[in-house]
DNA sequence: GTTAACTCATGACAATTGTCATCTTAGATT
DNA sequence: AATCTAAGATGACAATTGTCATGAGTTAAC
């Protein structure tokens, strides 16, 4: 029988440690790959024996490579390997480039490990898994912060001042003001710290 | 053989459920409990049977009742169950916490999952096991702020303006820019979300 | 019963941030 | 060449935030 060849990307080592041994007790499944970042994943993916990678089970939020670069990147070589998102966040932002980016899975890690094991199946199978809680209000309206908003919105959200925002962008301090002003405006915010909540909540920055 | 009995708690489902399946794994262990926030936790500790918890695995952040919460109410009430805190964040401040409440281990869910086992049983056999990345650079300064100050923060963090904290505190607003100022000072911060923003990190929110 | 310490408030002023209309400049478009 | 457009800059003003000195009331200490 041809086992499910599964790669793990998955930067918390006890996650990983632990999605590996429960996958390994499936007698169909097989871990022929652990990756504590998303680098590692995309240069093992690159390697020759790629093709015997069926199912990438890859968080988001990961250290050099995020999980939603590592799907893009499957998608654009064609890599006949499913690709099945992981994560803490309900951001209908991150959901939206995931299926951006032929994504066939996305789940929370709230839910229990059985919906893990159906969902690799299923998406094995040529289908696809959403999380419920993701489908509901998922549809909401898209990003509507330019390039420059959100990095502005980035570097506000740390507390940095008008000024060291300025710098970092190369722009000056009353353009700045002028991008999160109108970001602000956009996302409803009172000021830029809740703006930058606003969009940081719906996976925008 | 006595086994050792487990009650974890922890907010992530999957975490949970891969967590106790590996720990059934192994035939010394057995998970007695499995609570998704600390709530449950406290009210199955507070049953009569209580006693036959070895061991409680825990989460810090969750909702309700806080693993550091649930550590303070075993220590307060005398219960032979030795707690072991497993935690995303190396943040002294949550440390210092957690050894004031007689917390016995304190992993990272960076640490391989064998690290977490070895813990188990050295705590079981009376030891303590603290993740080495804390010690290094772990006894830093402690929390230097105020509780009206941590509240404070804790607010502005959300980017609410000084108006709304002000009501939430039921203070006038002169007095929460008083706060939030030498909160700022204290932690040399130049405007309140660089403070909030350090004071997170430390585990001092 | 005075003193000290603590919490909260106030007022004044500086600095930063938010808002908006207007301008410049460099590409595109025609 | 004349026009349009988008990115960025500027200046003016309001609103909010940061800083600090000072004061009022309460409680604990001596």
């Amino acid at each position: 029988m041809q086992k499910i060849n599964i790669l793990i990307a998955e930067d918390q080592t006890m996650l990983l440690d632990a999605l590996a041994t429960i996958l390994e007790l499936e007698d169909n499944f097989h871990v022929v790959k652990r990756c504590t970042n998303g680098k590692h994943a995309l240069t093992y993916l690159k390697a020759a024996d790629a093709e015997r990678v069926d199912i990438v089970l890859t968080d988001i939020e990961m250290p050099d490579v995020t999980g939603l670069e590592l799907a893009q990147h499957i998608f654009d070589s064609k890599l006949s390997a499913k690709t099945i998102i992981l994560t803490t966040f309900a951001r209908s932002g991150y959901l939206r480039r995931a299926m951006d980016a032929g994504v066939k899975g996305y789940l929370l890690k709230d839910s229990p490990s059985d919906d893990l094991i159906k969902a690799i199946v299923k998406v094995h199978a040529g289908g696809t898994a959403i999380a419920p809680e993701l489908m509901v209000e998922s549809w909401m309206e898209k990003d509507p912060l330019s390039d420059k908003e959100r990095a502005a919105l980035r570097l506000a959200k740390d507390g940095l001042s008008t000024e060291q925002i300025s710098d970092k962008l190369f722009l000056s301090p009353g353009t700045v003001r002028n991008y999160l002003s109108s970001a602000a405006s956009k996302l409803n915010a009172k000021n830029r710290i809740e703006a930058a909540r606003i969009a940081h909540q719906n996976g925008w920055l």
